[in-house]
DNA sequence: CGTCGCGATGTTTACGTAAACATGCCGTCC
DNA sequence: GGACGGCATGTTTACGTAAACATCGCGACG
């Protein structure tokens, strides 16, 4: 039977088709190869790989043992072509290089792939309009079920139409818009236990290093800085703005050193604190006893800046979790549910924060 | 009733599914649906799509308002059955946090996208074989040509036995691996020049902050420290182990700064010679006059640190550039090379090295 | 004792594309 | 002027899978 079963197989394969696909053949094998060495037919071989319920438990081991035989793998670009679904999705950025985007994504795939989702990344040299309509338009040919922006709202406006109808997509550290699912930071809440710690610690008022104006967490944390200050009855100095990067913030702080009633910075992100931070040292202005300064963030080296850094503390991996849990319920309910979906954040007290000096 | 109902989803059957399958063409149009608005057969429209030469301007102006109308994309996933291939690259990592992976991760990204191919992510958790077993067995149903693995190559043995045979494989950041390609920085390269650099102020020997043990990039940037000095006829002081992250280059610091002889440190990454900064400011030991401190990769916050960190600057970019570059080759050419390409380094001179105090 | 139902399996078909092959038309060359 | 070559386009087929439908055998129940 053996015998008579692989050489009508050689025999088959030589007459059949020549060369390339014989060598293809070797190379993978199909359901109908399993099905034939198993003595079952493909379907059966479809339902055992697919883990149907109604296969015979002899049978299924027949199918396992040629299936491991033969190396066989499902293809999955025959898969998706049947089931009209890739089990992808598709996550579209610029720049990579912030901590927030890298470990969002980190967890987007962490949470796709326990989902059964594979992550296609599609990175977006230059943030642009047309840049992004370019990528989404390349997504249009992708091969994603859903698509994950991590990106600023107002960079997806007029790029979606070219996306097909039925993909869904979900924002993430943008404003709350009100055409897509937003998941994001609560950047306002952190921003407020920011102010609040300081002002609770005696300062009079909270200098304010924000990021830059084109972007919306940027402004959301500005904005909570001044409405916490306000409610506060205190004065809100005049702002300082940089560019998310040290550098930025080192200039800034050359400036701050200067200004001297200025005795607690709230920077917009950990960055920009670390330049300060060297700014104000080199100027002779102590921390925390002179100026205190607080970030947000929580990159991992700000327990390791000089002092140690107070900061407030995102939770990216929530973030990237939940943009994968609300894109797959919508891709199943259907719904295009709006509205943002806000993670806490968490003030993180270290060294670079205390009572202004003459106080306590 | 029921029989009524069951029946006439029965007929409707027939017809609903034709109403199902207007609902979806609605959705999604077909090389068929284009070819009939444009009066042409499904190939013509397959030319156009692919751009292929023989095709009358006219013909190919109908076909293209054809597209345009019903908002045709092509499927990929038929494109994928029909042509054997994914045009995608997946990239299998775990630890995206570090700035190295990341930032190579970012580069493959957009060489991939320039080159056509998409990117798909292959989060592993923990850093053993058995998970990175598992995520290629997952890779290897994954809609997938090529692999590039960001990790160490004894983390990939007897894992590619479950990866189809045609997929190619290239290591970045791993040692020279005979069995893969590898595209990795100079790593000892970069080592010796940070060696000779303090040796050349006048420093009469260099301490090491090591990576940990299980990293082939920290033994080689060890093995090349070593190296380094005893050609110069130099003493290696004992070495001194972290783990990359900050916290463990303070810990080290805290341990070096009690060395009196100590003048001259090359920590293995910029992380742990931020740690180490400020264990060293702690203790009073002024940089760089007392203790010179050298880093490795020049992350974007080294310029920032206290002092601006010099240290050796890796270029990430071009090093998944030449990943891309290489498994693509090696999929047009099929011959498997090995061996490793090195992307040089730069030494980036700032304020954390000078000459030994009492010199010059 | 026939048929009904059900579990296990086989057969047919369609998903959308593109290679291979087929057709038909027109100008050219001998 | 007829065969031939080449160009534009149409027709057939296969890629590997899985849904839908068909079959087959067997135990149960009326």
């Amino acid at each position: 039977m053996d015998t008579a079963d692989s050489a009508s197989t050689g025999t088959e394969r030589s007459r059949g088709r020549k060369g390339k696909r014989a060598v293809r053949r070797t190379q993978t094998a199909s359901m109908a190869d399993v099905a034939r060495l198993a003595g079952v037919s493909s379907q059966t071989v479809s339902r055992v790989s697919n883990g149907y319920a109604g296969v015979n438990e002899e049978t299924r081991e027949q199918v396992l043992a040629a299936m491991k035989e033969l190396g066989y793998r499902p293809n999955s670009a025959a898969r998706a072509l049947k089931r009209g679904e890739f089990r992808t999705i598709g996550v579209i950025t610029f720049n990579l290089s912030t901590t927030g985007n890298m470990r969002t994504l980190e967890a987007i795939a962490t949470s796709a792939a326990q989902e059964g989702y594979a992550v296609t990344l599609l990175p977006v040299a230059v943030p642009t309009q047309d840049e992004v309509r370019g990528a989404f338009s390349r997504l249009g040919e992708l091969a994603v079920d859903a698509v994950i922006a991590i990106m600023e709202v107002h960079l997806l406006d007029a790029a979606t139409i070219s996306l097909p109808p039925h993909v869904q997509v979900v924002v993430a550290d943008s404003d709350a818009g009100d055409r897509y699912a937003v998941v994001d930071t609560d950047q306002a809440g952190g921003a407020r236990a920011a102010v609040r710690h300081l002002l609770d610690l005696g300062h009079s008022t909270v200098w304010h290093l924000a990021g830059p104006e084109e972007s919306f967490a940027a402004q959301r944390r500005t904005d909570a800085w001044h409405a916490a200050l306000t409610e506060a009855g205190r004065v809100p100095p005049p702002l300082v703005r940089g560019d998310w990067s040290a550098e930025s913030g080192y200039r800034a702080g050359l400036r701050l050193a200067d200004e001297r009633d200025c005795t607690a910075v709230f920077a917009a992100n950990d960055q920009m604190a670390l330049g300060l931070l060297r700014a104000l040292h080199e100027r002779g202005r102590k921390i925390p006893d002179d100026v205190s300064v607080i970030g947000f963030d929580d990159i991992p080296e700000a327990g390791s800046f000089l002092p140690p850094l107070t900061t407030v503390h995102q939770d990216f991996a929530e973030v990237g979790r939940l943009c994968v849990e609300g894109v797959l319920r919508r891709m199943r309910h259907g719904g295009p549910e709006h509205g943002t979906t806000l993670v806490p954040t968490k003030l993180v007290v270290r060294g670079s924060t205390a009572p202004p000096a003459g106080d306590a």
